[in-house]
DNA sequence: CGGGAATTGATACATTTTGTTACAATTTCA
DNA sequence: TGAAATTGTAACAAAATGTATCAATTCCCG
């Protein structure tokens, strides 16, 4: 059987996973979209699982360390949203979803959950390689605060965020208290750097709040943080509007260690 | 038998193993987690031995040493939360649960039993390896109280926590007197640092007390506390609020012998 | 046992944090 | 340009937290 093939060949590996080339579940049903696309990220040098169903795939995440899921959103039986929602509340691996088709409704839901980013079919298998390579190079600077207990932190302009201590260090070693829904906010925007997160989405990720009609609780957050970490609030450099979209953080992400 | 198939792998591992590596225990009735886990345990290190019950896990425990049990909480026959609490209470190994979903019921009744973490399923297994460390990490501070000679002790911040003579000790060794229950909360705090701690859950973990509607006596206590470790109590940087969460204690705690 | 001190939970009120509303400022597009 | 849509944020309201105070309880120590 295909799974236990792949399961077996996870574990084949010799060194410890994290060492050797990341392991991608693709999850969709279509048999050929499947296949053509673990082929092709084998060929780039990734380790590919598949699986055609959520329930399956929930198999494979038990049974195999994964990195990251490729997961198509439109597939009969268990929605992939719920499989989606799953992964990021349990904190499992990063997520790109496949929506069918550039429908405004799926982009929104799919990030609403927390999904780390998506591609509409038909898709370049190209630019898929790239948002993998793009998710992976910023969860692996992110994933260390999956361990409660290393000290993480995580590095932006002249500022380094605590992630354990959960305050902000400025230039001269100065302490800024966060709220915690300024915490939550700006660990929510560092996570997902360059990227346009909606009001909707940034609500879910911060306070998992499903959005009453007319919320500008995040429009008065973003205000709230940008006094406190931009120099002028009034021009922002970090925290960018992007209109009729949400906010865009700005900045590189690095860490601060290097 | 497969479980001694497995103990027999981790024996086979080249790396000094019998006094350096621990000894994990997986329980769970699914066939393909249990192995496919105590595999991935020991690629990474660990001996690991499985039971498909609570049962089984039992006549293990009784039969060797196990430095920590992995235990899923929804089992046929004994449920796995008694055998948790047997655990706990006869101050056995540490316990980190496996809980089905993502339900907060299971949550709060897993760490009010006392348990020392909790994974929820489908899980990352890099995810669970991290805090199967973190718990080794923080019990083998504590876990000197099986050696009634040694003084336990434990170190943050400024301070080393005296846990025989229940007192604090300070810069200076200066000796600050605790109370039961601000030594109880602090204790709690320590096990679990860098956690987010409900007020229901501390309330169980220092006094087992139930909650009152409108119960604030965990914000007393805390209030009680951090006015007695904090430099400034107004601006907490140990002991922080989680706004709508409960408390996170943000140091790192160590050994004070190192 | 009993009296006094220490501890702790309940209560009340101050303070902080967050969400809501309103309105001015900005952007878009016809 | 001008109207409509969107955003920024001040001001207020609601919710949650901090803590002083006090009564109830527990803990000593004889």
């Amino acid at each position: 059987m295909l799974v236990q093939e792949f399961i077996d060949a996870a574990n084949r590996i010799d060194k410890p996973m994290s060492e050797t080339s990341p392991h991608i579940l693709v999850v969709d049903d279509h048999r050929d979209i499947r296949e053509t696309l673990a082929r092709y990220l084998i060929k780039n040098g990734m380790r590919a699982s598949m699986a055609d169903s959520a329930a399956q795939a929930r198999k494979m995440l038990n049974a195999a360390s994964v990195d990251l899921v490729v997961l198509d959103v439109m597939m009969p039986g268990e929605d992939g949203l719920s499989l989606c929602r799953h992964l990021v509340e349990s904190n499992g691996a990063p997520v790109i979803l496949l929506t069918a088709m550039a429908e405004d409704t799926d982009r929104v839901v799919g990030l609403e959950i927390g999904a780390d980013d998506y591609v509409t079919k038909p898709f370049n298998p190209r630019e898929l390689l790239a948002r993998i390579r793009a998710v992976l190079r910023r969860t692996a600077l992110v994933s260390k605060d999956r361990d409660p207990v290393s000290s993480e932190k995580l590095a932006f302009d002249d500022w380094v965020l605590d992630l354990s201590r959960r305050h902000l260090v400025g230039k001269d070693d100065v302490i800024t208290p966060l709220s915690t829904g300024e915490f939550q906010l700006l660990v929510a925007f560092l996570k997902r750097p360059k990227m346009v997160l909606s009001r909707d989405q940034l609500l879910d990720l911060t306070s998992g709040r499903s959005p009453n009609i007319f919320d500008r609780s995040i429009d008065n957050q973003v205000s709230r943080l940008r006094r406190k970490i931009e120099g002028d609030a009034k021009n922002p450099h970090l925290i960018k509007t992007v209109w009729g979209g949400g906010y865009t953080f700005t900045a590189d992400v690095r860490d601060p260690d290097l």
